[in-house]
DNA sequence: TTGGGCTGACGTCAGCCATT
DNA sequence: AATGGCTGACGTCAGCCCAA
């Protein structure tokens, strides 16, 4: 193998490498900004769940306490 | 163990919070339907108590709109029923 | 002003916007990591409280049920 | 609007999250501190219970340690108290 | 053990927007 | 209108970690 050969495999294999990771890179960045997202929503799912439940035990609880008497 | 409670790919995290979620929604839902009951029974109670407070509007000016539409879901439900 | 000032000049405030955004880039990095970990335990809390809160209303709706009998 | 929901900077971000979860969890204690009272009764109605049921078990066996230290708490409180 | 897939962190460019 | 502060998105380097 001729070295003028051997120089350019390894440009193209840096190449390849360097487009693998770019791409590599935008999917790492679009899952990430979907798990971000993701989170958010969970939150605000929890959310709206943890407002009702207390609401539902404050109900529960008076209707006990009303019950007691 | 069959799988890492915090995992690196972001794939495995959005579907392990996907799992959490889809069951916490499920539990949340089972409790809250079996309260219909309950809900039934404190309709009743909050309705006389409404239509003992409202009374007193009786023959006066019409009700604030404005006021009603920010109002909890619970009223809305004692209006259109 | 000579032309060899001038292009320095233009240097130089390059230079100062590149390293501004340098540190600014670094600063924010910061924070949305410190924010990404903030939803994590927030989303944690929240989990533990509603788990918390379904418990208590399975116990007092049992205890509801046992006193109408 | 004196605060947007959703602002660009990370800090406005985090200050409003842990603002609102400060008022959640004031909302949850006050929720489950009130329910000590309930927890009381609760107590109470289950102590009977258990009375009433370990009252065939007098002059037989002693109770099964192993089963004992599985069941939840509110089990060992009536134990321990 | 090691190559390759993902991700953390960096610097740079472009763009939004509150402030001036 | 114009400026500067933050952030979104990109490409690159370094490193971890698991399946070959």
């Amino acid at each position: 193998p001729s070295p003028q050969g051997v120089a350019e495999e390894a440009t193209r294999k840096r190449e390849m490498r360097l487009l693998k990771n770019r791409e590599a890179a935008r999917e790492c960045r679009r899952k990430k900004k979907e798990y971000v997202k993701c989170l958010e929503n969970r939150v605000a799912v929890l959310e709206n769940q943890n407002k009702t439940l207390i609401e539902e035990l404050k109900a529960l609880k008076d209707l006990y306490c009303r019950k007691a008497d | 163990l069959a799988m890492a409670a915090n995992p690196r790919k972001f794939s495995e995290k959005i579907a392990l919070h996907n799992q959490k979620q889809a069951e916490e929604t499920a539990a949340f839902d089972e409790v809250m339907k079996d309260l219909s009951l309950t809900r039934a029974l404190h309709f009743k109670a909050q309705q006389l108590q409404l239509a003992q407070s409202r009374s007193n509007f009786y023959g006066g000016s019409l009700p604030n709109v404005n006021q009603i539409i920010n109002a909890p879901l619970e009223f809305h439900a004692a209006f259109y029923s």
